[in-house]
DNA sequence: ATTAAATAGTTGTATATACATATATTGTTT
DNA sequence: AAACAATATATGTATATACAACTATTTAAT
């Protein structure tokens, strides 16, 4: 009986309203197995999110606000994640010359290190995702993708 | 293209990859929409899930671990969000006599007007979800329930 | 040139999560 | 009965989010 089970409810007024609750409870769902996949790197999901954006442009830098766009979480506090990173030594950050206001932010080699060790695990992450086809993800994604409008 | 665009990214090795992503992405939209509509109401996304677990069993108290059972997210504190609410005379909360270590907590009536107060309003809410049909609506929610197996 | 507005980022405060550890109470074993 | 295990909840610490207010710098307007 799905989310009605897990959460011990078997009365939702509207399909819309189960979905609603659905997307959260798998959201949470996901977050938990990110978080046990990130623990023994010492890494939570928002900084491993915020190393990977940064990849993504290696070696360009990156200002902060590009940074912020592109999280999953756009209300996240991109200051202080990279902070933490930068106390870790995973990220670098200076006063762009060009633009004073600006601060760019660089992965470092110990950051790319670390997403390689992470990623050499991946098959074991991607193995929480074997119970949906890719048909049956492609369609989950265009429903999500839809209901966002 | 949907949350590549969102996340202003053109590339996900995986149709999972993306999926995991997109729920993610789908349920920081939706918190963001429910703190909207629960702000002019001074009460968090959380606290509003636990009154509502309680109107559910209202007029029968519930102990703290029940409450903790039916959150959507399960690892939420229900001790510290109850203490919150008690703060505010939305919840009471009293030592069981049968089993001294057990706290049965209560929703008041304070509490009951606020959800109702709420809930006039859920016809605006609604409208974030219209972009989906009600068939629509249920394979999100199977392939949802599919997906965490 | 001076003022106003826009941009980029920082910081303070309240709330909440994640996890480990601790306390009190009850139930079970021997 | 004493010792141990299980149950129910509480608390301490680190991390992160939500929002508002703030500083510094650059750009635009008059």
């Amino acid at each position: 009986m799905g989310i009605e089970a897990d959460i011990k409810q078997n009365k939702f007024t509207t399909e819309q309203e189960k979905a609603a609750i659905n997307i959260l409870y798998t959201a949470s769902w996901i977050e938990s197995k990110n978080l046990k996949r990130l623990k023994p790197f010492g890494i939570t999901t928002q900084q491993f999110n915020v190393l990977r954006i940064l990849r993504g442009s290696h070696p360009k830098k990156m200002m902060l606000s590009d940074i912020a766009s592109r999280m999953i979480d756009k209300n996240s506090n991109a200051t202080r994640l990279v902070e933490k990173l930068r106390n870790n030594s995973l990220v670098t950050r200076e006063q762009c010359k060009d633009n004073r206001r600006q601060v760019d932010i660089n992965i470092t080699d110990k950051g790319l290190d670390l997403l390689t060790a992470i990623d050499a695990e991946t098959d074991n992450w991607v193995s929480n995702f074997k119970n949906l086809s890719t048909i049956e993800f492609k369609s989950l994604n265009a429903l999500l993708d839809k209901l966002r409008g």
